[in-house]
DNA sequence: AAGCAATGTTATATATTTATAACATAAAGA
DNA sequence: TCTTTATGTTATAAATATATAACATTGCTT
């Protein structure tokens, strides 16, 4: 399972979905799946949403174990 | 444009495509189109190679600009 | 030369990400 | 209340990663 701090991050810089998937070049219903867990992104853009913070991908993605 | 370094990770473990494959749960053809930048990979895919070698996403995978 | 292991390569099918559009909901301010 | 902004949600289409199978090539070893 993936988990991810891109909402705390995005919060961080007052930034809205719109505005980090218009600066990663994806839709702003692309970054709401990715903030609620429903898919695994491409390494490209992890990569990007990383920049954007200027943190490793590692800071922002996770993987854990599932528990059920 | 997408740089690796998987196959010299690879070779300095001594390990053949087939094997990393299954270590990460992927074909070998998928291994080999990785090494030769055919496609991206998906971040899970790139997670579980970066664990093998125990190193940072970062150390393996490089988007750089294109030359032309 | 013959055989084997590793890798390259290609075609097609399947799975998943991402795009797109449309509508819903919730919060905040005028 | 009405409007606006941000986000959730859902359905469908398009793009791309990955699976699968088949065959080619290369290098090594006997």
């Amino acid at each position: 399972m993936l988990k991810t701090r891109i909402k705390e991050y995005r919060l961080k810089y007052d930034m809205n979905q719109q505005t980090l998937a218009e600066l990663v070049g994806v839709r702003r219903e692309t970054i709401g799946h990715l903030e609620r867990g429903n898919y695994n992104p491409s390494l490209k853009l992890a990569w990007d949403i990383a920049k954007v913070f200027n943190v490793s991908i590692e800071e922002i993605f996770e993987y854990v174990e599932e528990e059920k």
